[in-house]
RNA sequence: CGGGGCGUAGCACAGCCUGGUAGUGCGCUCGGUUUGGGACCGAGAGGUCGGAGGUUCGAAUCCUCUCGCCCCGACCA
């Protein structure tokens, strides 16, 4: 391409409304403008490392047996009701009626529509297993997009099915899949992770993230060098140092505690405890999107003093897709003390009673197994108790992991290892998704026994413009981007530092035409601009190598500029098209 | 959805408090000088001040409503 007839709207200063440097540099480098929140129009420039990264999806989805669909935007409702879906996600669906006043909407996700065709074409194991894909736009009415193309309503994604008769094929695939998104982000050239994740809405029983390590990441990773552990903290465990208990008194003994509100007002209260040796107390409020407030139920959770709820970790454990803290008046109604003096000792019979048969459903973290002597509130203002034996003195529906770990906690899985929590955004997810879909929605195949069983499925997702975000954010220097050379819109610009001088044009011009002939992708900046200016926009643009055209033609030298390494080389005019190509197809 | 901020020229912003000719820098156009890291001089073009209503002789400025965008939180297949 030549620059002077290309569309490249590169920015000076920062924009406004810009904060992460990615968001910044896309916009800067011209290769987004802005329509909506969270909806975003691509340049040609961004469009060719939009194609670059979908090509690399194509080959490793190919090399596993992927077969490319292409599947609508647009769908009619029954089939989401068909799955419960249409029930159970809420407002970040974008739905719509037709003309006939029928329920549409627009996909956020493919498992109903693949699973609809595989349902009526699928009908024996002999067809599996089937691994499907394809590359195509999804909607999501997310409640805040932003970070430029980090978090969008509308955006692209490979999302690829596996269909297979059995766990053990279902195992297989999902291995295969594993092994290609491995390949996949290391083409790219982003340094990923994999680690445990919870599976929210997708339902199934294993997933993996993949996710690249930013600061500009919503997500947190706890990770330990020793051994390779990493899970999203949503899932994440660690092993906590033992605590010795005393024995205790035979029964818990409740003792005044005026004006205590708080874990740290009780450690510091005499004849209070230590917030370890405290048993905290929360009131949640938990049911699902659908059926609203009135199928609301009760939780009562018991942690550590120390101990943070995660709320993922507690959704995952109530099987809720919906959950929130009590009000503080809702509280008060429920066990007739507010939140700084509740305890779990004795609040089912208190709630029975002051509620009327209302249930509650008491769940303690597994870090308070085998506590004893703890302290914790009375249910009844400005008292608490003490010696409670958690097991003895509580009675207790469920032991969950309902905490988030901290940095520097012990390892769950070595002996020696520390976890480290960074944060991290997600760039795919690959889920074993089960019999659910299959079973919903009736997706049988017969077996060798002709026996009908529910197709078993695997559904796995990768977000070409959390590629372009994560390339970014990992790949950046002051003057703007550094592409990997595997993504890199072009492999080489041609910068003539003077276009007023003939001899400088035309060397610029054959060379262009040489390094295309080489099979390169070139850019020659071709304007009427003076070198410097030529110089900024190719650092910001990020091209991996640029030839600069200048006085030292004379001597049959022109330089190669190497964008990371931010070094030149004089080299000879007669061999720069054969270094480029070397260089530029080395890899990454 | 809760909290905060912002909508004035293509971009970044000032002007608003205290109502009276809409401004600065970058970019853009033309002419000239310059030409290896975002040149300089001169001359220009470009804005219904997000929208609607109100107050006023007069509104970018004051009031009401509304739309949009950004940030924090909640949420997130």
């Amino acid at each position: 391409m030549r620059w002077s007839q290309y569309f490249i709207p590169t920015l000076r200063e920062d924009p406004a409304d810009a904060e992460v440097v990615s968001h910044k540099l896309l916009l800067r480098a011209g290769l987004i403008r802005q329509l909506g929140a969270g909806i975003y129009s691509y340049m040609p420039m961004a469009q060719r490392i939009a194609l670059k990264i979908t090509q690399i999806l194509r080959e490793e989805m190919n090399r596993i047996g992927g077969q490319e669909f292409y599947l609508p935007a647009l769908h009619p409702a029954e089939v989401w009701k068909e799955s419960g879906r249409w029930d159970a996600i809420g407002a970040e669906m974008f739905r719509l009626k037709d003309r006939k006043d029928a329920d549409m909407c627009l996909g956020m996700t493919h498992e109903e529509i693949f699973t609809t065709i595989a349902r009526n074409e699928l009908r024996s194991y002999k067809q599996l297993p089937q691994v499907w894909y394809q590359i195509q736009v999804k909607f999501r009415d997310e409640a805040r997009p932003k970070s430029g193309l980090m978090r969008l309503r509308t955006f692209v994604m490979k999302d690829a099915y596996t269909f297979d008769v059995d766990n053990a094929g279902l195992d297989k695939s999902f291995a295969d899949q594993r092994e290609a998104y491995k390949r996949i982000f290391s083409r790219c050239g982003i340094e990923y992770s994999i680690v445990e994740a919870s599976s929210g809405s997708m339902g199934g029983s294993e997933s993996n993230e993949f996710v690249a390590k930013t600061d500009a990441g919503e997500d947190l990773i706890a990770s330990c060098a020793n051994c390779g552990y990493a899970a999203n903290l949503e899932k994440a465990t660690s092993r906590l140092a033992p605590v010795k208990d005393l024995v205790g008194p035979e029964a818990p003994e409740e003792f005044p505690t005026p004006g205590v509100r708080t874990i740290d007002d009780l450690a510091n209260f005499p004849g209070g405890a230590l917030a370890k040796n405290q048993i905290k107390t929360l009131v949640y409020v938990y049911g699902d999107h659908a059926s609203g407030a009135s199928s609301a139920k009760w939780a009562l959770l018991l942690l550590r003093g120390d101990h943070q709820v995660h709320d993922i970790k507690l959704a995952d454990t109530l099987g809720a897709s919906f959950i929130r803290a009590a009000q503080p008046n809702e509280i008060i109604d429920l066990l007739g003390a507010s939140a700084g003096s509740l305890g779990g000792v004795g609040a089912k019979q208190k709630i029975a009673q002051l509620r009327n048969g209302d249930e509650v459903r008491v769940i303690a973290d597994f870090a308070l197994k085998g506590r004893r002597d703890m302290t914790t509130g009375a249910n009844k203002d400005d008292h608490h108790l003490r010696g409670v034996d958690i097991e003895r003195d509580i009675q207790i529906d469920q032991w969950a992991d309902l905490r988030s770990v901290n940095s520097g906690e012990a390892c769950p899985r070595c002996e020696t290892g520390m976890l480290d929590v960074y944060k991290a955004m997600e760039i795919g997810h690959i889920f074993k998704l089960g019999t659910k879909y299959s079973e919903s929605m009736g997706a049988t195949v017969l077996t060798e026994q002709g026996k009908p069983v529910p197709i078993v499925m695997g559904s796995y997702g990768i977000g070409v413009e959390r590629i372009i975000t994560a390339a970014i954010e990992q790949n950046h220097d002051a003057d703007g981007i550094i592409w990997p050379k595997t993504i890199a819109p072009f492999d080489v610009v041609v910068t003539v530092t003077n276009m007023k001088d003939e001899k400088l044009r035309e060397t610029g011009e054959k060379l262009y035409k040489d390094l295309m002939r080489a099979g390169l992708d070139a850019l020659l900046d071709d304007r009427d601009e003076r070198a410097g200016v030529k110089f900024k926009d190719a650092d910001l643009i990020g091209i991996p190598y640029r030839v600069t055209i200048g006085k030292k033609v004379s001597d049959g030298l022109v330089e190669l500029f190497d964008r990371r390494a931010k070094s030149s080389n004089d080299v000879k005019l007669a061999d720069v098209v054969s270094q480029a190509q070397k260089l530029a197809l080395a890899g990454l």
